[in-house]
DNA sequence: AACATTACTGACCAAACGGTCAAGTTTTTT
DNA sequence: AAAAAACTTGACCGTTTGGTCAGTAATGTT
């Protein structure tokens, strides 16, 4: 149990640096991966010791976890939101939107979620099967009702969302390779890549 | 310079025993990324001692570059092959499953490729501004001519590298992922992946 | 068989790392 | 203002890790 946990209540201290060590840990851990990140290196970023690092957190794990857990909550929000109600087409595509504009906005998480499920979803597996699939399931669910519906295609839903999934966060986490590989500098691949993705999903999904 | 290279020239057991070396190192870095892997751990995979593992290479960034290098040459050849001389989408369809195949044949080779650009591509940068650029460069062209006769829609090229590429590769890259979401476990991810995607591909690309 | 080259290893080292702790400082509470 | 609680850190420890090296074993050459 980390010291500040034995504490009698959070204080403001102990919110404000908890948020500061989250911070400097996402900077180093999406770059480096969590075997390849120190704590010491966290320490820096966020300008504080190493031992008061740890006076907040168990161990270099536990940073780790909360970051993951912060993490899954926001990044499958904007599935929850898709509506059976509303026309499927733009329903998906505000979705792609929506994620393509994660992983612009938030290109860290993104990369801190890819290092963990490339190295086997050690810490996030029970969410994975658990609320992931569950999710999932049900708006796959929608997806079959709007093709029996005719308003859509069919598709498989899941290779539909996976195939939404890999396209956007591509953006991030090979935002490296997408730059050397374009050419002009001075575009913006997130740019190009909207109008390009909708137009792909919904040429598929037309009826 | 390893040892091994102060001799005079390459030895059968060199040669055996640099290919157990990699293929070991394949295993480890593939699972646990460049700093998550340790000689220890490839030398016992390989059978082999950790001083003999530095026989054979300087260090371990050696085997990483040695690998990474292996792996560039055959993860280009199928793009290579794409021919501005036969039936466009066709050729798009058959590349697409060329990569699927190699997603499934070759998921280690995938990932570690993946863990490497996720790092920002420390070993690779130049061969990504390079030789890759140059050949997604020369392979859009094509892409744009067929659009220009008029034998495909109007895409931009490079995007629909990326989406293959993303789509392709994230069924070996995000494996434990797609597992866990897939309800049936009877049913090879891979086995409907790929008419999903031919589909998806060459109905965007329909004229 | 004698010699030369190549292959291999146990023991070791220095640096890096995760984590601890006693002692000191700052903030909050009374 | 004093006491209590919360916060901070330099110094330290045990382990892991990348890498070295002197000496030995195996293999190839004549």
């Amino acid at each position: 149990m980390a010291r500040s946990e034995t504490t009698k209540k959070t204080t403001r201290i102990q919110r404000q640096k908890t948020d500061v060590i989250l911070e400097a840990a996402l900077d180093v851990f999406s770059d480096f991966g969590f075997r390849g990140s120190t704590i010491d290196m966290i320490a820096n970023r966020a300008n504080l010791s190493k031992p008061n690092i740890l006076y907040y957190f168990d161990n270099k794990e536990a940073i780790h976890i909360s970051l993951l857990e912060k993490l899954l909550k926001t990044w499958l929000a904007p599935l929850h939101e898709i509506n059976e109600n509303n026309p499927p087409v733009e329903e998906i595509c505000k979705y792609i939107e929506q994620k393509l504009n994660m992983a612009r906005d938030f290109p860290r998480e993104s990369k801190l979620f890819a290092n963990e499920i490339l190295q086997g979803a050690p810490h996030v597996l029970p969410e994975l099967q658990g609320s992931l699939k569950d999710l999932v399931s049900e708006k796959a669910k929608i997806i079959r009702k709007w093709a029996a519906q005719g308003k859509i295609a069919e598709v498989d839903p899941h290779h539909l969302f996976f195939s939404i999934w890999a396209t956007t966060q591509h953006y991030a986490d090979f935002d490296i390779q997408v730059r050397s590989v374009l050419n002009d500098e001075t575009i913006d691949p997130f740019d190009t890549a909207a109008p390009f993705l909708k137009k792909m999903f919904s040429t598929m999904l037309m009826p």
